[in-house]
DNA sequence: TCTACAATCACATTATGATGTGATTTTACT
DNA sequence: AGTAAAATCACATCATAATGTGATTGTAGA
């Protein structure tokens, strides 16, 4: 089994050193790469032979964050996968680096044993996240039981026929009701949500918000 | 520390007895009611004194689906955590039973030892998600840098601006162009993406179509 | 240089959407 | 029986959107 080529961004050099020495220790990983910053790390990595598959990056840096850095990182190394290591626990982080396409998500405090771990999850095709980091993430799907009693069963139907993106007429149509009573739910649809265009009502419901 | 008080509703028998056997011999676990539906599991809790903390629960079951069965839970037992223990693995099941409240997802797949330590990180309020399942989670925040080279800057502008739920003129005021550039643009978008309304847009938008 | 294309604007017509007022019917609850 | 809410339809009006035809300018590439 070939090693984990792997690159670090941290500008803690305490951290660094720690990371570094930990896994000098290992023989599944060899480090390729330390940078204090996601610009130094991009300059290096030019003149490397052997590539990072995996990255652990901190958000706090010197020059950009590590998030912006996420997509200029992909840029060069489309085929690597990112962990972010950081203290920052906060949703928006969170969020923000898992949509700029970071794998994995792990909290500083995690221990060097369940990083190695996380590590070799992700160069299986894996991901890992901190526990209270995993549970972030899976509020963001399930908070809003909306459960919307907003609009009633008939006004539901004529929604799905706009988000759908078809005409009044159409929808009338479809129903088997004339294009004024499409019209008349609409208005109620309307005031009950307090819009009025069909951008905002589409908005609405893609944002889960009826 | 007090025992975790476990739920569980599957339907194989064979995997009923080798989860209960295996927390039978665990002393933090405590498995207070086994039920091979979600029906009979809401309605075997009625006369338990120790209510479940945390359910595993399956998916294929022989009445409704655990999916379809974790707001029926979550309404009886709101402080409950379930956690997902199935087969399926396919986008779809884990987005929905996500969504529908459930704080992890196991594979069946998952050794005992694991499960047991995936039961404790819940406890505790943390998630824990088998690591295929977690990568299956992340792709679908950071999915396809569709990177559109459909629509021109320009067009991309105006579509912002749609989508916003401005109006031809106040997009048109934003870019500082008149009403009829804007119109112009909009048909030749029409075209380039084969659609004849905002509504259609405004969904291809949404859904990263564009 | 010729060409393609993005971006800009104009004019014109028809279709669709937004909003108001008012009315009838059915169903469900008090 | 009375009331409320949901669903249905009509008529009217103004605003906005959709679509066609035609034209000019600037820029990038064959």
């Amino acid at each position: 089994m070939s090693k984990i080529n792997l690159g670090i961004v941290e500008d803690d050099t305490l951290i660094q050193e720690s990371l570094n020495d930990f896994f000098d220790a290992q023989s599944e990983i060899d480090c390729v790469q330390i940078s204090s910053s996601v610009e130094d790390f991009l300059t290096s990595i030019k003149s490397l032979e052997t590539l990072p598959k995996i990255i652990l990056l901190d958000i706090n840096l010197l020059g950009m964050s590590g998030i912006d850095g996420i997509p200029l990182l992909l840029n060069e190394l489309p085929k690597v996968d990112i962990i972010m290591l950081t203290t920052f626990e906060d949703n928006d982080s969170i969020y923000k680096a898992l949509c700029a396409g970071a794998c994995s998500y792990l909290s500083k405090k995690t221990p060097l044993k369940k990083i190695k771990e996380a590590i070799e999850v992700v160069s299986k095709g894996g991901s890992y996240m901190s526990p209270s980091i995993a549970r972030k993430i899976v509020n963001t799907f399930a908070p809003k039981q909306h459960k919307s009693n907003l609009l009633t069963p008939r006004q539901k139907d004529i929604v799905a026929g706009i988000v759908d993106g078809k005409s009044y007429k159409m929808i009338a149509n479809d129903l088997f009701v004339s294009i004024d009573t499409v019209r008349t739910h609409i208005k109620n649809i309307y005031k009950t949500l307090e819009i009025n265009s069909k951008a905002e009502l589409i908005r609405k419901s893609y944002d889960n918000e009826l």
